[in-house]
RNA sequence: GGGUCGGUGGCGGAAUGGCAGACGCAGCGGACUUAAAAUCCGCCGGGUUGAAACCCGUGUGGGUUCGAAUCCCACCCGACCUACCA
C-alpha cells in the first residue's frame, strides 16, 4: 500500500494547497494571545544562499511551534529592495534599478515559496515601492520637525568608489574602508543630513535592561555607545583663548605639561607662531592628506609638531606647551587633550619622542612592579595603574580610583569648587549620517530655496517620486543631479525657483521601521499624507506590536539593531508608538560555513547552493538538515553528505507512518513491557522536543524525534495493529500522530502529507492548525532507573532500582555488591555518598 | 592592545557537578542481489585482550569536590568584534 515518499511531488502540492486555503494569511484575533516572530527581511540580491534558508528556516520552525502552541503568530516577509548593486546593474545593462530589483524580487518570491515557511504574503512590502517609502519621507518631515533631523556641513566618510558618504558604523577595519566595496575611504567637507541619535544615548544605554537580547549584542552596543565618566577642564592659551579637554582622569591634572590637539583643532591656527607656522602647516596638510587611513595604523609613531604657543594648566599655573599631532582625533572629545605623561602609555611616548618633561603624580603602590619607582626618571613607561595622588596640590594623598572618596571625585570637587571644570560624560556614538549621494534610495523630502533656505516637503505632497527616466552614467555622480525635472522645483513657500535635495536616504532608515510596515503595508495607499497621520493602522498596530520574537545575525549589533531601537524610541516621542523598545527578545543564529570550514565565497569556490539541495532531496530535508548540523547559534559547515542522514529519516518515518502493523499480520500480541515502553518513550519524546523548539535548541529535538522513529520502527513487529479500541493500537496511533505533530514545524511539507493521509478519506484540518502535542510527565517517568555505584569516584557497578528508593537502601544494596566488595574487600569505608535515582559513592581509603 | 565566544572520537555534535561520546555522517563486517545502488542487521575513542576485567582519555598545567568535559586560577590555540576614545 505505500507508496515512497516524493518530496518532488508533495512539497509543490501542498504548497499550493495552502496557499489557496489562505493557512497562513494574518488575522487579528481579540483576546487571542499574539506572537510576532520576525526574521531579518533580505536584500534584493537576486537569489536566495544558503545563508538565507540557515537563518530563515529555523526561525520558520520557531514561530510554527508557537503558532500550534496556542498563539496568533505572524511571521511576515518583505524586501530591503533599496541600494547601490541596483544602481550598479543599472549602469552596466542600461536597465532602471526599479526592473532589476523587482525581477529580483520575482525571482526570489519564488525561492521562498520553495522554502515551505509560514510566511504573512498577505502583509509583503518592498521598500522601494513609493508607497512604502512616502513614510519613510513622512518620518523624516516628523523628525525634522521634532528636530531629530538636520543638516550639518562637515567633515564626512566618503567611499570613492562608490561615490557617497557612509556613517560611521558603515566604515570598517583598520584601514578604516568601506563596508561594501572595501576601498579606503576618505574624508570630504559636505553638507549632510544626520539624525540626532545622541538625544537618545543614555536611553539606548538603560533600556538594555529592558530587552532579551543575547549579552554580546548588548555589550557591543554599549562599547559602541562608549560612555567615558570624567570632567571637561578649561586651560587658556597665553593670549586668553579656552581650549576645552575632556578628560577621564582629571586626577592626574597636575601632571600635565603639555597639551595637544587635533590637526584640525579651529584654534591650531591661531595659536600657531610665526617661526612654527611652515612645521605646522606641513603637519596638517599631512594629516589631511593620509586622512585616517595611515593615522590609526597600528605601530605608527606618534608624529607631532609644536605650535610655538603656550597654554596655563588651570590647577597649577604652569605654562604648557601646545602641540599639534595626528593621534589626537577632532572626532571624541573636544579635539583636544592635555597630555599627562607620567601616567598615559601614548603621552609617555610623545614626551619621550620629544623631549617633553614628564611628572609623576601617581606614586605606585610599593608591591606593585613599579614599586621602586621614586621619580618620573625612574619610569621606564607610563604607571596607568593605582597608587596615591602626589605633586598634586588639594588631592595629595588621596588613593587612586572613581569610587566616592577616591582621587578623581576629589579632582572634580575641587575643580568645580574653583571654577576650572566640571564632572562630565563624553560618549563616543555620534549622529547617524543619513545622506547618500546615490540615486536608488527613499529622496529626502526637502527643497533648498534662495530665499527662504531649506524648505520641507508638504506631506500633502508625498511621496517626493524617483523619476523613471533618470539617465545612467558611469560618472560616479547620482543621476538625481543632471535630472533636470527633478532637481528644479517651486519653492513650497515663496514659489520661486528652488532645487530640490538630491540626497537620498541611508538604507538602515528603510530597515528602521520595517517591522511596523508589515503590520499594516502601503497604509492610506494613494491618498494624501497629514502630519498627524498614522503610518498603519492603529488597531493592526496595537495589536501585534512590538515584535516577540526577532532573530538574525550578530553583524547588525550596531548598525540596524541600534538605529530600529533609536527609531522606536523616536517615534515614541512622536506619539506613534507607545513602548520604548521595538524587539522584545533576539536570537542570534551563526554562520552558515562552506564545506571546508571556511565562510562561503565564490572566489573561495565553497559556495553551496540551496536550490540544488532542493532539487535532489526536498526543502524539508534541507531545512532538517540545517537544523540539525548543531546548535543555531554556533552555525557550522555544511557537510554535503551528512544531509543524508535528515534524508534517510525521512523516508523511515513514510514507512513506519504508512506500513503501520496490520491486523491481518502475524505477528504476536505486544507485550504489556513493549506498551508502555512505548509510551514512556512517547512522553519523553514530547517533553524533549517541546522544550528544545521553545529555546531554539533545534538540533537535539531532531536527534530526539530520529530516536523514537528508531523505538519505533524496533517495536512495531511486536503490535498487531489496528483492532478499534484495545491498549496497543491506542498507543501506536497516538505515538504516530505525535511525532508527525512534532516534526511539523521542521518538516511542514512530509507532516502534512502523512497527516492527511492517516485521516485517511476523512474531512482533516491541516497538521499545521493542530494543537502542540501535551506530554504527562507521570507517563514519561522510568518504572525503574539505573544507580551507578563507584568507588572513589570510579563505576563498578550498577543497580537497578524503582525510583525513589530510600537512601539507605541504595547504600545496602550497594555495599552488598559483589563487584563493590572486590574493590572495598579489607579496605575501611570511609564516607558513602547517595544520590537518590543517580549514584552511590563510596569512600574508601 | 581591549572585549566576547569557543577547543570533546576520523567528522558535525550530545552530556553544563553524578555512567563521556546521545543523534547523525564517514568507516568496517554481514544479510538481500547475477551484480551494483538502495534497504536491513551488527561493530565503531585509545591501550591491552579470544572475551571479560582493567588502565588511559574532553587543548595544557594546577586547584576546589566524595565526584569535574562541566566550577575556580594560570597558560596555549582558534573564531568573531573592537581599536591612538584622551
Amino acid at each position: 500500500m505505500s507508496d515512497r515518499y516524493r518530496h518532488a511531488e508533495i512539497e509543490p502540492k501542498w504548497q499550493a494547497a495552502w496557499d489557496e486555503q489562505g493557512l497562513y494569511d494574518t488575522a487579528e484575533i481579540p483576546g487571542k494571545p499574539k506572537w510576532y516572530a520576525l526574521t531579518m527581511l533580505p536584500y534584493t540580491s537576486g537569489d536566495l544562499h544558503t545563508g538565507h534558508w540557515y537563518a530563515m528556516t529555523p526561525s520558520d520552525a520557531a514561530a510554527r511551534f508557537r503558532r500550534m502552541s496556542g498563539f496568533n503568530v505572524f511571521f511576515p516577509i518583505g524586501f530591503d529592495a533599496f541600494g547601490l548593486p541596483a544602481e550598479n546593474a543599472a549602469i552596466q545593462n542600461n536597465v532602471h534599478p526599479q526592473e532589476w530589483t523587482y525581477d529580483n524580487v520575482e525571482r526570489m518570491q519564488g525561492q521562498l515559496r520553495r522554502m515551505g515557511a509560514m510566511w504573512a504574503w498577505d502583509r509583503e512590502a518592498v521598500s522601494c515601492d513609493p508607497e512604502y517609502y512616502k513614510w519613510s519621507q513622512w518620518f523624516f518631515l516628523r523628525l525634522y520637525e521634532m528636530g531629530l533631523a538636520y543638516r550639518e556641513f562637515a567633515p564626512v566618510d566618503w567611499c570613492p568608489k562608490c561615490n557617497t558618504t557612509l556613517a560611521r558604523e558603515q566604515v570598517w577595519g583598520e584601514d578604516r574602508h568601506c563596508e561594501r566595496c572595501n576601498t579606503p575611504v576618505i574624508k570630504k567637507d559636505l553638507n549632510q543630513w544626520k539624525f540626532r541619535i545622541t538625544n537618545y544615548t543614555e536611553e539606548l544605554l538603560d533600556d538594555l535592561d529592558k530587552i532579551d537580547w543575547p549579552e554580546p549584542v548588548k555589550i557591543m552596543q554599549t562599547n559602541w555607545i562608549g560612555r567615558s565618566d570624567g570632567a571637561q577642564v578649561t586651560f587658556l592659551t597665553e593670549e586668553g583663548d579656552p581650549i576645552e579637554i575632556f578628560t577621564t582622569r582629571p586626577d592626574t591634572l597636575w601632571g600635565a605639561t603639555f597639551m595637544v590637539l587635533a590637526p584640525e583643532h579651529p584654534l591650531v591656527d591661531k595659536i600657531t607662531t610665526a617661526e612654527q607656522r611652515g612645521a605646522v602647516d606641513d603637519c596638517v596638510e599631512q594629516a589631511a592628506r593620509l586622512d585616517e587611513i595611515a593615522r590609526t595604523a597600528e605601530d605608527k609613531e606618534k608624529t607631532g609638531v609644536f605650535t610655538g604657543g603656550y597654554a596655563i594648566n588651570p590647577v597649577n599655573g604652569e605654562r604648557i606647551p601646545v602641540w599639534v599631532a595626528d593621534y589626537v582625533l577632532m572626532g571624541y572629545g573636544t579635539g583636544a587633550i592635555m597630555a599627562v605623561p607620567g601616567h598615559d602609555e601614548r603621552d609617555f611616548e610623545f614626551a619621550k619622542k620629544h623631549e617633553l618633561p614628564i611628572v609623576l603624580v601617581v606614586q605606585p603602590p610599593p608591591d606593585s612592579e613599579a614599586g621602586h619607582v621614586r621619580s618620573a626618571d625612574d619610569l621606564e613607561s607610563a604607571w596607568p595603574g593605582d597608587g596615591v595622588m602626589i605633586n598634586s596640590g588639594p588631592i595629595n594623598g588621596a588613593a587612586v580610583g572613581k569610587e566616592e572618596g577616591q582621587s578623581v571625585k576629589a579632582a572634580i570637587a575641587w575643580l568645580e569648587e574653583n571654577d576650572k571644570g566640571t564632572g562630565a560624560v563624553n560618549y563616543r556614538l555620534r549622529d547617524w549620517l543619513i545622506s547618500r549621494q546615490r540615486m536608488w534610495g527613499t529622496p529626502i523630502p526637502m527643497i533648498h530655496c534662495a530665499s527662504c533656505g531649506t524648505v520641507p516637503v508638504p506631506y500633502a505632497d508625498l511621496p517626493v517620486r524617483l523619476p523613471d527616466d533618470a539617465q545612467f552614467k558611469p560618472t560616479g555622480e547620482s543621476p538625481l543631479n543632471y535630472h533636470e525635472g527633478f532637481r528644479y522645483v517651486k519653492c513650497p513657500q515663496c514659489g520661486g525657483g528652488a532645487e530640490r535635495e538630491t540626497d537620498t536616504m541611508d538604507t538602515f532608515m528603510c530597515s528602521s521601521w520595517y517591522q511596523y510596515a508589515y503590520v499594516d503595508p502601503y497604509h492610506k495607499a494613494g491618498q494624501p499624507l497629514a502630519a498627524n497621520d498614522m503610518p498603519w493602522d492603529s488597531g493592526r498596530g496595537s495589536y501585534w506590536l512590538p515584535v516577540d520574537q526577532y532573530t538574525g545575525g550578530i553583524e547588525h549589533a550596531t548598525m540596524h539593531l541600534l538605529y530600529t531601537r533609536f527609531f522606536t524610541k523616536a517615534l515614541r516621542d512622536m506619539g506613534v508608538v507607545d513602548f520604548d523598545e521595538p524587539m522584545l527578545r533576539l536570537f542570534n543564529q551563526g554562520i552558515i560555513l562552506g564545506p571546508d570550514g571556511e565562510r562561503m565565497s565564490k572566489s573561495r569556490g565553497n559556495v553551496v547552493n540551496p536550490d540544488d539541495y532542493v532539487d535532489r532531496y526536498g526543502a524539508d530535508t534541507v531545512r532538517g538538515y540545517l537544523m540539525f548540523i548543531g546548535p543555531w547559534e554556533h552555525g557550522g559547515p555544511w557537510d554535503p553528505s551528512a544531509i543524508e542522514g535528515v534524508s534517510r529519516f525521512l523516508y523511515r518515518v513514510w514507512g513506519v507512518v504508512l506500513d503501520a502493523p496490520s491486523p491481518n499480520g502475524s505477528a504476536a500480541s505486544a507485550a504489556a513491557d513493549d506498551i508502555r515502553s512505548l509510551e514512556r518513550k512517547l512522553h519523553q519524546t514530547i517533553l524533549k522536543v517541546s522544550e528544545d523548539f521553545g529555546s531554539f535548541r533545534f538540533n537535539t529535538a531532531i536527534a530526539a524525534m530520529m530516536e523514537f522513529n528508531n523505538h519505533l520502527i524496533r517495536v512495531k513487529d511486536a503490535f498487531t495493529g489496528p483492532n478499534a479500541g484495545d491498549e496497543q493500537t491506542a498507543i501506536w496511533q497516538e505515538s504516530v500522530r505525535a511525532l508527525l505533530l512534532m516534526m511539523a514545524p521542521v518538516f511542514p511539507h512530509i507532516s502534512e502529507e502523512l497527516w492527511q493521509r492517516l485521516a485517511a478519506g476523512a474531512e482533516t484540518a491541516s497538521v499545521h492548525l493542530q494543537e502542540w502535542p501535551q506530554a504527562d510527565p507521570q507517563k514519561a517517568k522510568e518504572d525503574e532507573i539505573t544507580v551507578v555505584v563507584q568507588v572513589n569516584g570510579r563505576v563498578r557497578d550498577k543497580l537497578m532500582v524503582a525510583p525513589n528508593t530510600a537512601s539507605d537502601d541504595l547504600e545496602t544494596k550497594a555495599l552488598a555488591s559483589n563487584n563493590v566488595q572486590r574493590w572495598t574487600d579489607g579496605k575501611q569505608i570511609r564516607k558513602v555518598v547517595v544520590v537518590p535515582d543517580k549514584l552511590v559513592n563510596i569512600v574508601i581509603g
